[in-house]
This record gives C-alpha cells, structure tokens and sequence, in this order.
DNA sequence: TTATGTGCAAACTCTTTGCATTACC
DNA sequence: GGTAATGCAAAGAGTTTGCACATAA
C-alpha cells in the first residue's frame, strides 16, 4: 500500500460518512467519479470525467456526473473554476485552499498558496467591512513553457 | 452639459475610432449597448442589457448584444466577470484595473483596489516565472448590509 | 421493503451561426 | 455600390429534469 492508496482511502471514508450523515446512499458511481478526480493532476470538465469513468463503467450516464459533481461541491469535497468562455472544471479539494495561475495559450492550471496574500485579502475585507468567506485568484498570462 | 454626459461622449468617441481603426461600422445598435454599460452602476447580463436597450430601441435582437458584447471585450472596452453557476456579467471598462468582493447573499459586486494586491501578484508572477497579463481576484463573502 | 441513485431521453438555458435584409461609409 | 451589421430563426453546447428501473440500506 503505498501512500497515495492511502490517500484514495481517505477520501473514500469521507464521502461514505458525508453520505451516511446525510442519510443517503453510497453508490460505485459516486465512488468511481471520486477516484478520478483524485487521480487527475489537473481540473477536468464533467465531460472529461464522464469519459475516464466510462473506461470501467461503460454504462454511466452524463446525468450522474452532475449531479454527484453538484453533490460533492455542495459538501465541498470538490470546488470548480471557470474561466473565460470556457466551462466550469472542477478538482479534488486537497485540505489546503490555494490560488490559480492560467495561461491563456495552453490552457495549464497552475496551483499556488501565498501567505502574505491571504493575509491581505482578510485585511481588505475587514477595511470594507466584508464578511469574507472565500476567495478566489485567478492569475492569467503565459507559462513558463509557453514563453519559450 | 454635466460631467456624466462628458464621459459618455468619450467613450463614444473611443468606439468610433476602434470602428474605424479594424475598418468597421459604427451602428446605433453598438452606441445604445455602450451607453446602457455607461449608465449602469452594476455588472450586466446580455440579457439584461437587451431588455434595457429595447426600451428605446424595440427591434434590436439578442444576438446583436451578444455580438456587440464579444467585440467590445476583444477591444478592451468591456471586461466580464461570472461566478458561480451565474452566468457572465459585463462591465464597462472604466480605465483603472479592480479587483471584486460579491455577496453570496444578494449578489452585489463590490469594486475595490489595493495598490499591495497588485504589487504582491507581480511578485508571485515572477517567483513562478509565469508572464502576468491579467488577473481576477474575486473575494467571496456577506456584504455590510447583508450581516444586519 | 422502501427510499435514493441511476440511465436515458427530453427539456431548458445560454450562446452562436446562417442567411436574407438593412444601413453605414 | 459594396461591405459590414442586424434581426430572425435555427442550431449548438452545456446542463438539468422527469420517469421507470435498479440498488443500497
């Protein structure tokens, strides 16, 4: 068992006690949609989901993938983005919030957590007398690779 | 002749020329779309800009604004903004770059601009050597109002 | 056993496109 | 007069919903 087995394992204990505590049923799809999202090293559209679980499960429908996407961002286990004209995409939330770097020519997502930054905001919101809650940073421009 | 009528006439004239500049066509249809991102104090949906510009002007069709709408984006006249499951909102662009705070309550959009923010997104591009064009930073909370 | 989850298809919303007509230059 | 813009309707994409059936508890 290496560590991200492990890993899997705590996001799967985590759905079966967000279903149980809401009196609902745990399912292979759901466990299945989850997997991907932990496996994938970058935000998938639903579409993209549909089409990695379909490799195991060639009779899942579209329809469950949004609404287990719904269902797991309203537990926030996952969050989305979106961007531009593109689509929502959506990823595993991993513990710690962090920021998004995208680059306008390929499209990569790159992650980044900043202290100062966090700070900030909770310094700006307080001036303005906002009740934050979340944030959410988007960055754009071009990748390191694209710039070459 | 007050200050507001002024300002409007010189985005008017900005259009004009960025017509003229691509050798396009000036049309009410854009000068009426223009004028109601002007006079609003809001972000607006196509939608809602379509229902604004009927009522002087009871033919104009939904494609127009959202043909109007991608042409001023694409000419830096307009930015958009979406978040969450809403749709996109757009804005006029009023020269000087600002970040949001939007109520998850009542939806407002709060404008603000923190010379630090952008000094420490500059600095955060340059660690990850990733060429910073734009960014967003949109800051998610309850508005002063709202917390009664 | 019984309520929830699923798959399918239809419906819906938002946005884009093709085309004949209009209007600007 | 020639080309771009418009309005309309139809088509597309992405997402949601209704319903019968399957399945977890």
């Amino acid at each position: 068992m290496n560590a991200n087995a492990k890993d899997l394992d705590l996001y799967l204990e985590e759905l079966k006690s967000i279903v149980k505590k809401r009196g609902l049923k745990y399912s292979l799809q759901r466990e299945q949609i989850l997997k991907v999202l932990f496996n994938a090293q970058k935000h998938l559209t639903p579409e993209e989901i549909y089409n990695e679980v379909k490799k195991e499960n060639s009779t899942i429908g579209l329809a469950t993938v949004y609404r287990t996407l719904s269902f797991l961002e309203r537990e926030e286990m996952v969050s989305s983005i979106s961007f531009g004209s593109e689509g929502k995409k959506y990823e595993l939330n991993r513990g710690e919030h962090h920021d998004h770097m995208i680059c306008i020519k390929c499209g990569k997502i790159i992650e980044f957590f900043d202290e100062e930054l966090e700070r900030l905001q909770e310094e700006i919101a307080k001036k303005n007398s906002f009740k934050l809650i979340t944030h959410q940073m988007n960055m754009y421009g071009v990748c390191k690779e694209c710039q070459e």
